[in-house]
RNA sequence: CGGACCGUAGUGUAACGGUAGCACGAAUGCUUUGGGAGCAUUUAGUCCGAGUUCAAAUCUCGGCGGUCCGACCA
């Protein structure tokens, strides 16, 4: 793509009305609009990230045999009575509308019911079981307070998956290769280092341990004790000697982190299928319930988070498996042949499949490169009178700084 | 939901109850081009509503919106 049609600008002052690093740089970068709090667009560069994110949960969804299906926002109370959670009382977050018929209506807070509901037409037997259903969709959650700009948001895009089970052995396997496809994401991201398997509570509905993915950052909201050696951690809600004992852990080898929860599985038991009458009948005929987990990414907090553990001084630094672009084309200078030279190299990157943004505005070189750290594309050629005399070219990886000079072909290396 | 603070051009900021100013951006022209260039001209603003006052960006009330702390977070 080319930056001169890219509608959209860099800023080169903090937005006043946040002070979260992630939001305050995913604005002057132009990958997000603010709406109202915690309610943001996703621009174009923005939109390119989130659909690589999409991109790298899907393929480790689809690994763990999960299928993909599109369920409506749109929710019928009916179904949320019969679980009891239709109440503002058992959910304080609901966004809840009407009909034009006037019956009330529920936006999707999470999509347990109406899932469960619809597989009672799907699921009869043994023989349909185990299955694992997954979506990406929009989550809306009338938040009390919505902080930290797009960490904890209104509306948000979430990786929900289902698992339904014959037995509490057979869902025990499938939760354990979930983790497995999780862990693979959160190292495919570029976070893998700095996240960790988190026991937590099981809110409301459960006594049974369940497993945060916590990413260990200032901006945190979570407080958990983290075992480095072991990449195990205890959230602080279940920081007791029983659940070490359980872990195997002990509180000397813990160290106190604040840390970003980035995703979340857990055991739903037969809540659901209980309440909803999701059923099954074995080889004997009897009928049993289903035995639920579900396990939880949202998008745009992990979109978030790769901000505020990666960015440095200069701006976003983006692992080149979600950036935006593999690479950022800068011509340097007003003059005739650099801007040829720069759009040749440009078109030959595409050719060869490689994602790169060309930036052709007439803009002092000054700006040019500061937007190019800002926007953090992992590897920046420039092009220029200097570069053009030499006859290679010059590239900067984003993260280290490292700059070398390349033959087109290596760069082309360099990138796959 | 409890508490604190805040709302001025597109952005960031200033203005004692008394002429709304500055910088950036944008536009035009000329110059400039390896780390946020220069000159000239131009552009654009007090969140909404009510009240007090000779006079309100400024004081009061209400609404809307924002940030933070706490609570909440299946």
């Amino acid at each position: 793509m080319k930056q001169s049609q890219l509608f959209t600008k860099t800023r080169w002052e903090d937005p006043a009305d946040e002070t979260a690093k992630n939001a305050k740089l995913l604005i002057r970068a132009g990958f997000i609009h603010k709406e109202l709090a915690g309610v943001y667009d996703y621009l174009p560069l923005g939109l390119r990230v989130l659909r690589k994110i999409e991109h790298i949960i899907r393929t480790e969804m689809n690994k763990i045999g999960a299928e993909e299906v599109l369920l409506t926002s749109l929710q019928s109370p009916d179904i949320w009575q019969k679980s009891d959670r239709w109440s503002d009382d058992k959910v304080d977050n609901w966004f809840k509308t009407k009909l034009a018929s006037g019956s009330d209506l529920g936006l999707a807070n999470t999509h347990e019911e109406p899932l469960t509901a619809l597989l009672v037409h799907h699921l009869n037997s043994h023989k349909d079981l185990p299955q694992y259903i997954y979506q990406f969709q929009t989550k809306f959650r009338n938040e009390l307070r919505a902080k930290s700009g797009i960490m904890r948001t209104r509306e948000f895009l979430m990786k929900d998956l289902y698992s339904f089970s014959k037995t509490e052995a057979e869902f025990r396997v499938f939760y354990e290769k979930c983790a497995t496809a999780y862990k693979n994401i959160f190292d495919q991201v570029g976070l893998g280092e700095v996240t960790y398997r988190t026991a937590a509570s099981g809110g409301a509905f459960t006594q049974v341990l369940t497993d945060e993915f916590q990413t260990l950052s200032d901006s945190g909201e979570d407080i958990i004790y983290v075992d480095k050696v072991k990449k195990l951690a205890v959230n602080k809600e279940v920081y007791n000697d029983e659940t070490l004992k359980t872990l195997g852990l002990n509180r000397q080898d813990l160290v106190e982190e604040k840390a970003i929860e980035v995703g979340n599985i857990f055991p739903l038991g037969t809540r659901y299928s209980d309440s909803l009458g999701l059923n099954f009948r074995d080889e004997d005929g009897i009928l049993h319930p289903v035995v639920m987990g579900s396990y939880g990414i949202g998008l745009g907090r992990l979109l978030g988070t790769i901000v505020e553990v990666l960015s440095d001084d200069g701006g976003i630094v983006w692992p080149r498996t979600v950036a935006p672009f593999m690479v950022h084309v800068v011509a340097l200078g007003d003059k005739k042949e650099v801007l040829e030279e720069a759009t040749k190299l440009y078109e030959n990157l595409n050719k060869n499949n490689i994602e790169v943004l060309l930036d052709d505005r007439s803009m002092s070189a000054g700006e040019k490169l500061a937007d190019a750290d800002l926007l953090g594309m992992p590897l920046r050629v420039v092009v220029s009178e200097k570069t053009i005399a030499v006859g290679n070219i010059e590239v900067k990886t984003r993260q280290i700084g490292e700059v070398k000079h390349l033959t087109e072909d290596e760069l082309i290396k360099l990138c796959q």
